[in-house]
DNA sequence: ATAATATTGTTGTAAATGCAACAAAATGGC
DNA sequence: GCCATTTTGTTGCATTTACAACAATATTAT
């Protein structure tokens, strides 16, 4: 039955190939809209975290985010009293660059959702949010180099 | 509500970073079991339908698939009728490789699904079926270079 | 049948991705 | 306080990814 796993590889390479083709008209390539949306909406979050939140490599993100800093999308803040991480904000462009990035998110949305009820895209938000739950259990386990048996 | 396609990309990033790290062991590298599978499913399919199907670039799954035959796990056959097409198969090696990647994968699904009914599993594969195929529509559209008004 | 368009496949180039290895600060155990 | 471990961040390198542009065959329209 992993017909399900596949339907959403699918789902997801489709939805974010959409996504770097729209956002080039903001001078966003590929992947970086998946970092400043979630430093527009967590500020202060520490890259580590990010790379956590989004699922992708520590050194993927840190490049990522480096490239937007350079390109004046976010900034990096010193900790107060922590030396060693790097507190990400979203700059004046960055907010600017926001709204685009929602109203595409939420047009996605209502196109993946198209013909489902409110209950059932209601119900396949809570399964979904379980199954990422699950795996993401195995994803840290698997990436701090761990085996899995099977 | 375009949280659903979040946990869709983070669910999706987590499990392809679990495969690709696993597949190492029969020397797969980052995203060959993706195409490897489909071919070994559906005999003499064109990479043109499986980069739709996997819903990647065409010129992406050109590669992937290239180095697939160079490293022995499929060939290509030219078609009887059709001169420009050529017809993929998985070889022996290829075939060999198959039941690690189907026994993966049905791992993942069992760790994906855990917790989950029957009836919920197979109300998420049919909601996400439905998702899929809203989404390929807008897919399509955009990678012909098209553009989505929003 | 011919011309126009679409399909399928390839290559050059630029960029993203991820692993390995390193460094430095923070945290936890004793 | 001191040592071991963990967390956080970076860089070098090899590989994958995708866009652009091209070529060749196939399909469709007239």
């Amino acid at each position: 039955m992993k017909e399900i796993l596949r339907e959403i590889g699918m789902i997801a390479r489709a939805l974010d190939s959409i996504s770097n083709i729209e956002f080039k008209e903001v001078e966003l390539t590929k992947g970086q809209y998946l970092y400043l949306v979630r430093i527009v909406e967590h500020p202060g979050i520490i890259q580590e975290k990010l790379a956590e939140m989004i699922k992708v490599d520590r050194t993927t993100a840190a490049r990522a985010i480096q490239k937007l800093e350079l390109q004046g999308f976010v900034e990096k803040k010193d900790d107060d009293t922590n030396r060693k991480i790097k507190r990400l904000f979203a700059t004046e462009k960055g907010m600017q660059a926001y709204p685009l990035l929602k109203r595409e998110g939420e047009h996605s949305d209502s196109v993946a959702l198209a013909g489902l009820s409110e209950e059932e895209a209601d119900m396949l938000f809570q399964l979904l949010q379980r199954v990422r739950h699950n795996i993401e259990v195995d994803w840290e386990f698997v990436k701090k180099g761990n085996k899995r048996a099977y």
